[in-house]
DNA sequence: CTGGTGATGATCT
DNA sequence: GATCATCACCAGT
């Protein structure tokens, strides 16, 4: 059959829900304010483009469960995989504001104004003290003390979407699909900067 | 605000 | 060996 363009993956649904709720671990509650979304193996910008490895064996796996990797030598990023088992989509928690644990967050943080304590994915990592050792981890465990937990109320008028961010590559660039979802008006969302192919030096 | 760049290592080909 | 779903810090507008 034909796609429409009214077909959307239903991450995205998912990504939209996902504004607005409460995110807790390590003593650090925030409720998200932006995601983005990955539609497992047919989409290029996402992990999963070119099948199940080692590093992306969670999101192939069943829902429920976080996605952490490692990059830049130095970040984590954490995603939540909430969609059937070999489906292979996640969503990037990118950005949040802290309501909880703030004086934890300021020192996990360093030198940081608050509302950028969780502005950003590897910053919010950093804030809630994830890393490579919950890769995997079931979503709500107490036992991992990872909690995804109510909404806060989010008016469906204020959320936003718009070009993905980091992205590069053929059929991968961030325009490519706009599966970025914020609300409108949080400060703690963060700013949107075109990734530029860069050399090593 | 914008734009440039160094840091730093796991992962994949 | 190249890439990377980034950030902190700097200088300029």
């Amino acid at each position: 059959m034909a796609e429409r363009a009214t077909d959307e993956p239903p991450v995205l649904r998912t990504a939209r829900s996902l504004l607005g709720r409460i995110v807790g671990h390590g003593g650090v509650t925030v409720r998200l304010t932006e995601v983005e979304a990955y539609a497992g193996v047919a989409d290029p910008g996402s992990h999963a483009f070119r099948g199940p490895t080692r590093r992306n064996a969670v999101m192939f796996g069943p829902p429920g469960h976080l996605y952490v990797y490692f990059t830049y030598g130095m970040h984590h990023c954490m995603n939540v995989v909430l969609s059937p088992e070999g489906e292979a989509s996640a969503v990037l928690l990118r950005a949040g504001a802290v309501v909880d644990g703030l004086a934890t967050a300021r020192s996990r943080r360093g030198r940081s104004s608050d509302r950028d304590l969780a502005r950003g994915p590897a910053r919010m990592t950093k804030c809630l003290a994830i890393d490579l050792s919950h890769n995997g981890s079931t979503i709500g465990s107490t036992g991992a003390g990872f909690v995804l937990g109510p909404a806060v109320a989010v008016d469906a008028d204020s959320i936003r979407c718009g070009p993905r961010v980091g992205l590069s590559g053929p059929g991968g660039d961030g325009t490519a699909y706009p599966w970025r979802f914020w609300i409108d008006g949080e400060p703690s969302v963060s700013a949107y900067r075109p990734a530029k192919p860069r050399r090593r030096g």
